[in-house]
RNA sequence: GCCUGAGUAGCUCAGUGGCAGAGCACUCGUUUCAUAAGCGAGAGUGCGUGAGUUCAAUCCUCACCUCAGGCACCA
């Protein structure tokens, strides 16, 4: 069986999840389904950052402790888990002893590459934070606060990213690791191009107010927070732990690595954690998925504008799966896209309620109408077998699209509707016939049901239950519908 | 400022050096197995702006405008 690994990027917790993390969350786990339907062993990872500065910062205004936003923040990103229906199968959190241990054990393997140098800066005492002159008031001020920032000199460790800037750059030019869309590949390629420079890796422990894991051997710095977030994707199988197999069999060996990142993030992940991984000799992640960005009404959700989407208060109001269809219909995979209630809405009552839903009821109604609801043993004709083997070729081969992928099924769903029309099987009085006819559809439908698994996992269920069928024999048991058209006004 | 990508019907997008397309939404017709769903037909005159190359450009070149992203220790 083929291994593939599967992650998310681990958000920060210093808010609650917005719609953003829920499109990255139901990506990754269409993908990871996906591969679980191929028969592959998947293993799908997610997590939280905790151990960045911010979230000092935003307990503090909060007036609470780190650990408990962090705990509770963290929790409401594992949560998504059940509201949409994500098939992770772990969910690791950067402050736990696993990931430290892992963490501390990758730094001192990378230490050859790792060394002193004093780095100075202009720091502002109130915000806590360097800024570069750019970032500053014409006056030199800074722009929070209105002061002038102190020149702060601190010794820091560097990672000497300069020895991989060549080996990084042919592993992306040949697709070693493979970043999709190839647009993000190019955009590496040129920054790396324009000449790679080694990156601090590590914070005093006092700028960092004590928050974060120690750099080995040195408790007064501590792991600047990118170094020690990417190391999740190998703590979680288990590196520097006792028990190493998940880590062998999932990062080590021949399988499939995939990270899925914003596009925001994906530098990162296409280039310094590469460096690390070479540095420390591990095998470095097959591809990366580099997805866009959602806005709400053309906006960026934020919290000034106040146009945050509550993932968990949409799945409330509209179930998980027509969440999950919208975010994977109607947001491009590799691109931005945009949401608002009135496309979610239309997405919902035209494919979902009057597409797919309408179907299948009609379907069901006439089979059962026609006394062919138990004991049915379907046999499709060769046209229908074949327009959905077509489609499940065109399924796997573009699979990755998300959006085309799920664009395709539904031209099935409008091939069966209007098969339906031509033949209309309530007007047909030769058994033989219509029972050919409602072979086609049933088979038809009971192979939508399979290819929606990885996108809309209960509706996938609810059809094949609804089905019933066992080797080519159907009782069938329609239920509710399976998507009710929401009336407005 | 520099670099990259995008700018096509109300919306989301596809597309080609030579009469400009799809889906959704809309209008009309039709049907009843079905969730006022389905099917059929129709309207939409639009290829960011300006110039150039060409017999011919939406597609090539240049400039400009708008949007998005990148320009490192910042999701």
């Amino acid at each position: 069986m083929k291994k593939v690994f599967i992650t998310t990027s681990i958000p920060y917790v210093n808010a609650v999840p917005h719609l953003g993390h829920a499109l990255e969350f139901v990506q990754a786990d269409a993908l990871a389904r996906h591969h679980r339907n191929l028969s592959d062993d998947v293993w799908f990872l997610s997590g939280t950052d905790e151990n960045s500065l911010k979230n000092v910062q935003s307990a503090e205004k909060l007036g609470i402790p780190v650990t408990e936003l962090v705990e509770k923040n963290s929790q409401k990103f594992h949560d998504l888990k059940d509201v949409l229906n994500v098939s992770f199968d772990d969910f690791i959190r950067t402050t736990e002893p696993r990931h430290i241990v892992g963490a501390q054990k990758l730094w001192a393997v990378c230490s050859k590459d790792i060394y002193k140098k004093k780095y100075a800066g202009l720091y502002c005492v109130g915000c806590e934070e360097f800024y570069k002159e750019e970032e500053l008031t014409e006056e030199g001020f800074c722009p929070e606060h209105g002061v002038k920032p102190e020149l702060i000199e601190e010794e820091n460790y560097f990672f000497k990213l300069t020895n991989y800037a060549e080996r990084i750059k042919k592993i992306i030019e040949t697709d070693e690791l493979k970043i999709i869309p190839e647009a993000r590949k190019n955009e590496y390629l040129s920054f790396i191009n324009s000449g790679l420079q080694d990156f601090c890796i590590s914070r005093s422990a006092e700028r960092a107010k004590g928050w974060g894991i120690d750099v080995p051997g040195d408790s007064t710095q501590k792991i600047w927070v990118w170094f020690d977030a990417l190391i999740n994707y190998i703590t979680a199988l288990g590196y520097g732990s006792e028990d190493e197999t998940k880590f062998k069999e999932f990062w080590q060996g021949d399988g499939a690595r995939l990270h899925v990142v914003g596009k925001g993030i994906t530098r990162f992940h296409a280039i310094y954690w590469p460096a690390m991984l070479l540095s420390a000799g591990l095998n470095l992640p097959k591809a990366i998925f580099s997805h866009g960005y959602i806005t709400v009404d053309g906006k960026k959700m934020s919290k000034s504008v106040g146009n945050v989407v509550d993932p968990i208060e949409l799945t409330k109001k509209y179930g998980a799966d027509a969440v999950r269809y919208f975010l994977l219909r109607e947001i491009p995979a590799l691109g931005d896209g945009d949401f608002t209630f009135e496309k979610l809405e239309k997405r919902y009552n035209s494919d979902l309620a009057s597409g797919l839903g309408n179907l299948f009821a009609r379907t069901l109604t006439m089979v059962e109408k026609a006394g062919l609801a138990e004991d049915f043993e379907i046999k499709p004709n060769e046209f229908t077998k074949k327009e959905v083997a077509d489609l499940i070729v065109k399924y796997n081969d573009n699979f990755i699209n998300l959006n085309e992928t799920l664009a395709e099924i539904w031209t099935l769903v409008a091939s069966c509707d209007k098969y339906i029309e031509d033949q209309k099987p309530w007007s047909i009085t030769d058994a033989a016939l219509q029972k050919e006819i409602f072979s086609n559809l049933l088979y038809s439908l009971k192979n939508i049901a399979e290819l929606i698994e990885p996108f809309l996992p209960t509706t996938s269920k609810k059809m094949l239950n609804a089905l019933n069928g066992q080797n080519g024999v159907y009782n069938i048991k329609k239920g509710e519908s399976l998507f009710p058209r929401i009336q407005n006004d």
